[in-house]
DNA sequence: GACAATGCTTGACAATTGTCAAACATTTTT
DNA sequence: AAAAATGTTTGACAATTGTCAAGCATTGTC
């Protein structure tokens, strides 16, 4: 009896540590996701702690209460930020039923990313330039990049596949091309160019069709 | 005959004021390359320009004489980094006499290319990432985006001329997918990926032959 | 309700930053 | 050679940085 009483309590205390974790990895994202907002708005660079606190609810103090350093920090904003891109097209290549359809979504989606998410973008290459220097963001890159790797093979193999094909290149070269063209359209587009988007759906458009 | 030495008086004035600009252009050259050096170890944000000093035999002060703050040597650099790596393929280009002669040429190029200026280019990669956030390198960076863009051009359609073909896509596109090919090499190059570079070639012995 | 644990704020710290001005050195001009 | 212009060094400045510790508030536990 008095086992199963130490073991309850064991369960009990396994529990209530669970859900202290929970909260505290909680808290860690909400954290991770206001320093977003002024990594995207700045720049890595430019980006300090209090100035990720000023435009946030928490004071800076918080921050090394729930990261070792700041470079800890940016490493769970990286990872952070993957989950939040990295199914975004997921859901046109599920509901499409031709090529046509697949197309459209697809570069429907792409401008708007291009248009409303221009900010987390740059941030994304920033950080990804920032991998070249610095060991401690590299893993996480890397991961990420295979993980955008990978969906726009989904896409690609899915537009093959509704036309009987199949891609003409690998994963990694594709992955490749879209990745400089949206960077290039990036570029342009926040150099206020008003014909980034609709020239990068051209390219694309025009692209697609040839390679699946 | 007051007229004529007035005017030689002149043309020896304007004549010393251009050895003048032109001395001092040098010494922002030598210091832009001296800054060069940093901002490939350490990245644009990590250098400052007491570290650049140090690495330099010149001291911090000069620089503010040469350059009106940090973004003005930032820019000048980029500015010279552009003249040093545009033409790097040309002389194969011109040279080649065969598709397999231009192929092997320029895939033993780009292994140099990767292998020993990695840290030039990851240079590159960081600044035009930090051009997504300021202004001021915009300018330039498009310049040099263009540059290299008409660089793989030029390979390209050579290589599509010796095989009597013309290439299957438009320079953008193909410089998209170069850059982007080389961007992930240089990351796997830098994690210590002894891979990359035999990779890179591979891709592009496969990939040449079928756009162009 | 006392107590402890957790969460958060505040202020201080040492180091580093870009910038600049005054002093110094060198070169050029007269 | 004196004087002026140019180039360079040095040290100081105010601001900003990451980090941390001491204190305060809140929550949960007994």
């Amino acid at each position: 009896m008095a086992q199963q009483v130490a073991s309850a309590r064991k369960r009990v205390l396994d529990a209530t540590e669970a859900l202290k974790e929970e909260k505290f990895n909680a808290r860690r994202l909400e954290l991770a996701e206001a320093a977003l907002e002024t990594l995207g708005e700045l720049g890595y660079a430019r980006t300090s702690l209090r100035e990720i606190a000023q435009n946030s609810e928490f004071t800076h103090g918080v921050f090394h209460y729930y990261f070792r350093d700041k470079t800890d920090l940016i490493c769970c904003c990286v990872s952070h930020y993957k989950a939040k891109c990295v199914t975004r097209y997921d859901q046109v290549t599920a509901s499409a039923q031709s090529r046509e359809e697949l197309m459209e979504g697809f570069l429907a989606k792409l401008a708007e990313t291009l248009r409303k998410e221009a900010r987390m973008h740059r941030l994304w290459y920033d950080l990804r330039a920032q991998a070249l220097f610095e060991d401690a963001f590299r893993k996480d890159v890397i991961e990420i990049d295979k993980s955008l790797e990978n969906m726009i093979w989904r896409i690609a193999s899915r537009y093959a596949e509704l036309g009987g094909k199949r891609p003409a290149v690998s994963a990694g070269v594709l992955y490749a091309l879209f990745d400089g063209l949206f960077q290039n359209a990036l570029l342009k587009f926040l150099s206020n160019d008003d014909d980034a988007v609709p020239e990068l759906l051209e390219e694309v458009r025009r692209l697609l069709p040839t390679i699946c």
